[in-house]
DNA sequence: CGGGATATTGATTGATTTCAATGTGAGTGG
DNA sequence: CCACTCACATTGAAATCAATCAATATCCCG
């Protein structure tokens, strides 16, 4: 497989905008919401802009505050395995070793919130609840990696892209109305597929009417049922 | 697909065992190998007895003194995605959530260290070193996650075994005589493969002597450069 | 020495990939 | 405003890798 990718210029331009951030954990002073609320730089990223790179020292974490962020795996020869999209709210950069472990791109043109990893490690070893909220976030994307392998290695093609289209929906206001901010690509490459048979696939269940597809990149999620059906 | 795995009965012995363990992290009070040697209770479970199952609450986490336990999520009609094989030595259970995300069994007889959870988490609210190694046990299993997701989806059945055996060696004094703590099954189901392809990948790598198949459960690496290049 | 579980091997099928062509849509410049 | 282009997406036909179905073979363990 073959596969190029241009890449844009980098364009950063990072400033002092302050603004809220709402998140589960709350706000306050020893929360990682509150702390990229309070301290956290602004970031713009353009499209397939690298925002880290596998094997790059992790000088930040970063939290998505508008446009969407793939993080992914490359082989050799340029097999790609997204690993997961960040959404708005979102923060991703937790490997929480010295040196990041894989990569991370913007789908879409993007802001974000960056915070330096030190001075959250340092905030952290003091302040216990802190740390504690970094071990609970990393292990809810540890949660989700795990979901995400059963869909790898054991789901057929329509149940992969049901699975996906049911996440993404799930990320929606209305829950029925899904804009995607990735290309065809992007998806195969998170779900192990071809770019072919997603587009095949998302054909069948627009035949099936358990979705339609007004453009390539909005899609309407007609009758939930059927795909939780495939959501074995 | 169909499988019926028959389930012994359970049988658990608790007692008061203490001993030496060694960790990357120290055996101080504060970490979590000293917490597991101090206070760790043992436990023995029998071949194919879960330690724990998906949702039930997360009472312990564990770590393996002897034998391997297989993590692992089962969709309704059965089909199995294995996250991950834990060896001596290995803390599993870090989900960090009050409920587990996925199931646990022993894959041969083992003997489990345990803590309480709630003491853990009680010392981590207070002791940030202790959060922090938390933080990056955790952190670590979604590294080997998202490895783990890329091989799955992108990687062919020869990759896999190759991939597998590889990781298997390394965990072994020689690298070179791997001793398989589990079954043709539990391979295809970590590999995302069936058994038939697991087989048949590895009497091709026998032919081709980058392995030795002296039995079903040794394995002898040949050549770890024919293996290497599989490994992309 | 059975007997059941586990593993290997063979033949065939089938889902997804690959290769190839066509379609669509957004942005550009005449 | 319309052609033109380029990237992206869809559709079709053929090939391929792994799954399935089926038959031994091997290994424990009583």
């Amino acid at each position: 497989m073959e596969r190029v990718m241009e890449q844009a210029t980098l364009k950063l331009r990072v400033n002092d905008d302050r603004g809220p951030v709402e998140g589960i954990y709350g706000a306050g002073e020893h929360s990682l919401a509150g702390i990229f609320a309070m301290q956290g730089a602004l970031m713009r990223v353009e499209r397939n802009v690298e925002v880290y790179g596998e094997e790059e020292p992790a000088e930040y974490l970063y939290q998505v505050v508008s446009g969407a962020v793939r993080t992914y795996k490359v082989l050799q020869d340029g097999r790609r395995q997204i690993g997961a999209f960040h959404l708005p709210g979102d923060i991703f950069g937790l490997e929480a070793d010295e040196v990041h472990a894989f990569s991370a791109e913007a789908v879409s043109d993007c802001t974000l919130r960056i915070a330096r990893r030190a001075s959250i490690m340092a905030l952290a070893t003091r302040d216990g609840d802190l740390a504690t909220e970094l071990w609970q976030r990393t292990a809810e994307a540890f949660r989700r990696a795990q979901e995400h392998m059963l869909l790898l290695g054991r789901k057929n093609a329509e149940e992969r892209v049901a699975s996906f289209l049911l996440r993404m929906a799930a990320r929606t206001a209305t829950g029925q109305a899904i804009e995607l901010p990735m290309s065809r690509q992007d998806i195969a490459d998170y779900l192990g597929l071809t770019i072919e048979t997603v587009s095949r696939t998302l054909t069948i269940l627009e035949n099936r009417a358990a979705i339609e597809l007004p453009s390539s990149r909005r899609i309407f999620v007609r009758s939930r049922s059927s795909l939780q059906q495939l959501n074995a």
